[in-house]
DNA sequence: CCCTGATTCGC
DNA sequence: GCGAATCAGG
């Protein structure tokens, strides 16, 4: 009798790699289906991470090479990023990118009378200057440094060494350090790409 | 915001 | 070896 030598048989096992697990691994990753769908297809118990991690270390990653050999950046040694205590909420200038304000306007249609093709529909598109002041703050609700919560917008507006600085102020929903209004100005502009 | 893969490192 | 947390980019 030949007993197939195998280390997967610690009875019930979550993740463990079994050699058929393996396969299907390396088949729906060369067919190009992304980690997080090959995670679903093995199971819930396996994430996507597991199956980053799975791929890497059988070290086919790489999966389809079109023409060039991956540039990708290697970014060398991490300072080891390992529990970041702190997210930062660096408020700091970020200037108003341009508005782009899409105005059309709805033609009328013709009822009632015959054919006669609508004239091209009107669109007017401009760009609104990047106002200094992104939104108009009422002076009773501006505040100051030391007025700032958990549940106000700490947006800066002003100068902050004169005397017309003063914070949004407004009600922010969730653990957000700003109002719905800044917190896409913050996290949308600026930062994600462009580092 | 969503998503993707890549990397690191405690377990 | 494993994979969560994180990074980095689209």
């Amino acid at each position: 009798m030949k007993d197939s030598v195998l280390t997967i048989d610690s009875g019930a096992q979550s993740a463990g790699w079994s050699e058929d697990r393996v396969e299907l691994l390396k088949k729906l990753w060369m067919e190009g289906l992304s980690a997080s769908q090959i995670a679903g297809e093995l199971g819930q118990g396996v994430t996507r991470n597991a199956v980053i991690g799975k791929v890497h270390r059988l070290k086919l990653s790489a999966r389809a090479k079109p023409t060039n050999s991956t540039p990708r950046a290697r970014p060398a040694a991490r300072p080891a990023p390992r529990r970041v205590a702190s997210p930062t909420a660096s408020i700091g200038s970020t200037m108003a990118g341009m508005n782009k304000v899409r105005a059309s306007v709805s033609r009328p249609q013709s009822i009632g009378a015959t054919a006669l093709a609508v004239s091209n529909d009107v669109e007017v598109q401009m760009y609104v200057a990047p106002v200094a002041a992104e939104i108009f703050i009422p002076e009773d609700k501006r505040l100051s440094l030391l007025q700032l919560n958990e549940h106000t917008c700490k947006w800066p507006i002003g100068d902050p060494l004169t005397k017309d600085f003063y914070f949004c102020g407004q009600h922010s929903q969730d653990s957000t350090p700003y109002c719905e209004f800044h917190s896409r100005r913050a996290y949308h502009q600026v930062d994600k790409k462009r580092r």
